[in-house]
DNA sequence: CCGCTAGACTAACACGCGTTAGTTAATCCG
DNA sequence: CGGATTAACTAACGCGTGTTAGTCTAGCGG
């Protein structure tokens, strides 16, 4: 066995995932001492390294589970589209899952938002690369609808980029306990970029 | 005279600001040293007292250039319209000195939008409130347009930020030697806007 | 029932942090 | 030209950081 491995799968792994997640989510990852983190599990900062090896490879796996939630999430909501789903549809399912993980991981989107940059350098490449992977999926959706005359968009790029952007900002503001639900949100925000890529003309009708 | 005033006018206090400003933005007011700042000045640590009180002066100093040059930029843009201004003028004219400031003034933009935790608590109060009524401006034109009959909306509050920020996220992203000028950026945005609160009926002509 | 392991603990280390004190050289004003 | 002010410097302080070493104890498998 290894001097200390990545991280571990115990209830107090998990109690200091949770734990980390809030800190970090909430005043950074810079501004988060091991000993903050620990007191609010209730052990002292050496137990730590019992279950994660360093600070910064807390951070990568709250990054990764995010991640890979985040993707995953999407890949369902599109895999349960029917075969013959137009562009609005597909466009439709991916903003609802991207607007509902947002409502629903408010920590985790944080931490993935705007701590990246506390990452090592490989990690970081990773983790940019995964989001990389996730954006060119809303993005591959846009392209295809404005191909077919589905979409309209002075830009498309943009219009990806500011899609994206309007839902992670769900994180920021969005409390459950709020006025909107959750499928409410999602339904306002399906509304909004099917109102950023409406064609004048309405979307066509399949041509097959 | 007071021990230490909190900020100086002199030319080497406006590249401390610079300095600062950068280092700030890319990795983070926590992850910044006094000693990295004054180094990339060419001075000592020491000597960064001469001209701000702490480092979170800084920081404050900052922040609220920022957010007055932000809200400045807006009451210009808004003081040009002409007294029989439509709503969907008022609204380019925001979205466009929005996305102009946010292009023009990334790293600025960068540290109001995720630096403002690390402020003192007064002066994190003070930064959120400016930043609020900053945002009322243009919640109070969509209420307008929408009251009027020339927008139409799911709802006005998440649509308003949803404007906002993927104006916002233009200072994550824009290269001002990428592909796109500013003014075209402004342009793509301002579409965007507008098609995010079209009518159906398209915008009415005034009554008046 | 015994030995091994997992996971907590205490103690401490080396280092870097923001900041202060005191000094010195240049520059501005009368 | 001289006194005062500005702004740089060196040196250092106290503290908190992430992390390691070594120890102790409870619980589980053979």
């Amino acid at each position: 066995m290894l001097p200390s491995a990545s991280q571990g799968g115990s209830a107090t792994a998990d109690e200091i995932r949770l734990v980390a997640l809030e800190q970090f989510a909430s005043v950074g990852y810079e501004a988060t001492t091991m000993r903050e983190i620990a007191g609010n599990v209730g052990i002292k900062a050496a137990s730590l390294y019992n279950h994660f090896g360093s600070k910064e490879a807390m951070l990568w796996d709250l990054t990764l589970t995010a991640l890979n939630e985040l993707t995953a999430g999407c890949a369902l909501a599109m895999s349960r589209l029917p075969e013959n789903a137009s562009h609005g549809d597909r466009l439709a399912a991916f903003v609802s899952s991207h607007v509902d993980y947002h409502a629903r991981n408010r920590n985790q989107a944080l931490v993935v938002n705007s701590q990246l940059g506390s990452l090592s350098a490989p990690h970081f490449r990773r983790a940019v690369k995964l989001r990389a992977s996730y954006e060119a999926t809303l993005r591959a959706i846009v392209e295809a609808g404005v191909r077919d005359g589905d979409f309209e968009s002075p830009d498309i790029r943009v219009t990806t980029y500011a899609i994206l952007q309007m839902g992670v900002a769900v994180s920021t503001w969005f409390r459950p306990d709020g006025q909107l639900t959750i499928e409410e949100l999602c339904a306002i925000y399906v509304q909004l970029a099917a109102k950023l890529l409406a064609a004048r003309s309405g979307p066509r009708k399949r041509v097959g």
